[in-house]
DNA sequence: TTGTTATTTCGCATAAAAGCGAAATAGTGG
DNA sequence: CCACTATTTCGCTTTTATGCGAAATAACAA
């Protein structure tokens, strides 16, 4: 069952990485695991300028890690992508070099 | 069951997630999945110089992603997180937006 | 010891990411 | 239309990553 990995999916993938690949974005992701927030409570989670918060979020959208909607003045951000934050827990085991149950791992 | 996140653990998550962010380095990754490889076949597998390839695979170490092993002249290289692997599977599906089973994602 | 092979480290140049304030944009309400 | 609020984009500087060749290191063989 081996399958043969295009060169474009294998960018596709390294995008996504490449954006979780920042400690205030994963202190987005954590925020978002509860439902969707505004930005506005993103930037006090994260406490950085709004300018650099929002340009998080759009790598994070652009990778296809973060969903956005507009209502009325503000933006909501949810996720996109449910098993990243399952595969962080598996990835905090494997590191400590726990055994991990499978069906705990991740979607 | 809320865990609280860490700084230390979120940083740590990011430089796993920043490591696994380049596609020469998810090239090795696929490379070693069906066993260890010493670096002459990886930079056969990547095409980059041996530097390069010596620097990518010690930034895959340093994350935790691979382990090394010294036998004769050689250094073998091996998956030291097998999730990683079967979570890349899951990303793509999650891209392209087709449901997931859960026991088939990782670890 | 000398030579040879496999790999890593160093030094440097170029490219990309991060972060911030200022300006721009887009809704909303008067 | 004007003012106000939430968010994004722009321009810029600083930091970090990438990639290479050259030199260094390590293990083995003669």
């Amino acid at each position: 069952m081996k399958t043969r990995v295009t060169l474009r999916q294998r960018t596709h993938r390294a995008e996504v990485f490449k954006a979780l690949g920042h400690p205030d974005r994963l202190r987005i992701l954590e925020e978002l695991t509860d439902g969707e927030r505004c930005v506005c409570d993103l930037v006090d989670a994260v406490g950085s300028s709004w300018s650099t918060v929002s340009r998080h979020l759009s790598v994070l959208k652009e990778a296809g890690v973060l969903a956005d909607e507009k209502r009325g003045l503000q933006v909501f951000y949810r996720v996109a992508l449910p098993c990243v934050a399952t595969f962080m827990d598996c990835l905090d085991a494997g590191l400590r070099g726990e055994p991990v149950e499978m069906r705990r791992c991740c979607c």
